[in-house]
DNA sequence: CCGAGACGGTTCGTGGTACAAACTAATTAG
DNA sequence: CTAATTAGTTTGTACCACGAACCGTCTCGG
């Protein structure tokens, strides 16, 4: 295989950023996928289900992880009147002032680790990047 | 911030390698960390401690990883004549030739992620991606 | 040389994460 | 109107991670 070099840069890489991002999240007290969440809950107030869905989750998991930050205060169960057996899963203001500080360390440390590349070479790394991502989404 | 493009599209790229290699491993039943540490035991034989520094652990959480591991006859303790104190941890032939595997099942996977970037777009994600990596090193 | 402290590992207690299986309440299908 | 399905919770198990307390083993200063 001629590509190890590219496998070995984007395994490590990826720990880099996860690293990254934990580290800011423990920061806040906070663990990766409850960061997840928040930053899913910014732009959505799905059912338990369609987080767990979003997240990859077993229901059973999000049942967990909903409680732990509702005791926290990041977010709340909102019951629906059309289907009283489906809860929403809001973020509170609390939730989101995590979730909005949280991702501006995280775009701040990433701006930091490609402060050595010149402009037109983040403009490439950032299409390389998604043209993967999108190739990752069409199968 | 301009590049909140570039953040997002590395948070993406980390979470898509980060996923396969957790489904990968999970493949064999093995958790990330634990194939992280097979994949250090495959070229080095570090004390428990050292160990700990490569996976960012505290020395106890070691000691439980070890256990379980051991416990799955994927790993040994090597006691030290030297310094009665340390412990070496090796692999063991099983748990070679399931990083071996792993790592084969990776390879594949990012190379079918990457398969519809032409080779030279390959180079220069490869080029750039370790770019970054080398300049988180360096401070 | 020997006692105080440093050091390497283990153990224990706590808490987050994840799943599967069993369960409840609500809805929908037949 | 009953039977099957669905959304979510609960319970039990196992892993992961940490800090604090602990036990042998070294090492160093006096």
């Amino acid at each position: 295989m001629i590509d190890d070099d590219l496998v070995d840069a984007l395994a490590q890489l990826s720990f880099l950023v996860q690293n990254a991002l934990a580290e800011i999240a423990g920061r806040h007290d906070l663990s990766l996928i409850q960061t997840r969440m928040l930053g899913i809950l910014r732009d959505h107030e799905p059912t338990m289900q369609d987080l767990g869905r979003h997240l990859g989750l077993d229901k059973s998991s999000i049942s967990g992880l909903v409680d732990r930050a509702q005791r926290r205060g990041l977010v709340t169960r909102v019951p629906t009147a059309a289907d009283r057996r489906v809860t929403l899963v809001s973020i509170t203001d609390e939730g989101r002032r995590l979730a909005a500080q949280g991702a501006a360390e995280f775009a701040e440390h990433i701006a930091a680790l490609t402060a050595t590349l010149p402009p037109d070479d983040r403009r490439t790394l950032t299409a390389l990047a998604n043209r993967v991502i999108t190739a990752s989404r069409i199968p």
